[in-house]
DNA sequence: TAGCACATGTAATAAGTTACATGATTTT
DNA sequence: AAAATCATGTAACTTATTACATGTGCTA
């Protein structure tokens, strides 16, 4: 496909877990054409290409399924704060959890709609156990982070009301 | 406290959802000075230097704990290779998922072990209970993504068993 | 014909790691 | 005396986003 349509279909199935800009997709394109991993051919527009994957960067899509996932470092914004949460009024540090409670349940309700849409439109396709997969991840995170921020939220109100008991 | 002290302290208190680097907390300090949010007084070597907030710095600090925290962008590698598991083969696939298994095993000991020491170290401690909650997070998000990673498993296993069945 | 979606690409900027260079102090 | 730890700092590099510049082709 185009450079154009991969951005778009990145975010449409993996956008949950991957993102790429148009400033990595089309430099990167050419890195693999220049490796020979991809091969460009006349789009329908004037001065579009579409790409393909050659049998060497089939090979090699291949060979990198097979390599050990690294793990990515995290930076975890809602944690640093919560912390130093006993430098805040408890009502500020609620707030923060409030706030990613909503998220978690927006990630819920995004999660399945796309299972909704995927199962509508690509019913049968050999893919799709483990796009779900994928999608499951997500719920059962979001899920257990709910869970997470309701006991967080009961025990800072628990703090705030006798903070002499909290240090103990 | 210095700069090298700072960089211990961040990988002992907060290196599960936080790092930075000295390449990072050099040039950042000297900022912070330039700024007027922190001081900078001799420290006991020749040379070394220890920082400490000023009000202002203080001031900032208890800001920007209440502005909302923002979600950074995920990257998730096993669920990129997850993905496209149709295009390798059943036990490429189970490899990945249990190598992420054994993580998150090893961040459950992880966190058992910080919470015993801190429980030991800083017993009684203000912070305590909001540190307690940061490592609870970790603790939630890693049982539930176990959880998944059995789940997971047991659902390639019956892929590879009836290949036929799966995509119904 | 105006506006939107399609389409490519680069430059500026941001954020951060790794490696290197250097030296003091403490511990074994 | 050697090794480990404490300590600062810079340079090179990597990775990625955002904004900008440019233009095509369809649709209301």
């Amino acid at each position: 496909m185009s450079g154009y349509e991969l951005h778009r279909v990145i975010d449409e199935s993996i956008g949950n877990f991957w993102s790429e800009s148009f400033g990595q997709i089309y430099p990167t394109l050419k890195q693999l054409q220049a490796k020979g991993l991809v091969s460009a051919s006349e789009g329908a527009r004037l001065g579009s290409k579409v790409y393909s994957l050659t049998e060497l960067g089939r090979f090699r899509f291949r060979e990198w399924l097979g390599l050990p996932a690294q793990p990515q470092v995290v930076r975890n914004e809602l944690l640093l704060k919560l912390f130093f949460g006993n430098h805040a009024d408890s009502e500020t540090v609620c707030q923060q959890v409030t706030q990613e409670r909503h998220r978690f349940e927006a990630d819920l309700a995004h999660y399945a709609g796309i299972e909704a849409r995927l199962k509508a439109d690509y019913g049968g396709h050999p893919g799709m156990p483990y796009w779900l997969m994928t999608v499951n991840y997500g719920k059962a995170e979001a899920v257990a982070l709910i869970g997470w921020c309701d006991e967080t939220l009961k025990q800072i109100k628990t703090l705030a009301a006798k903070p002499a008991e909290a240090v103990r």
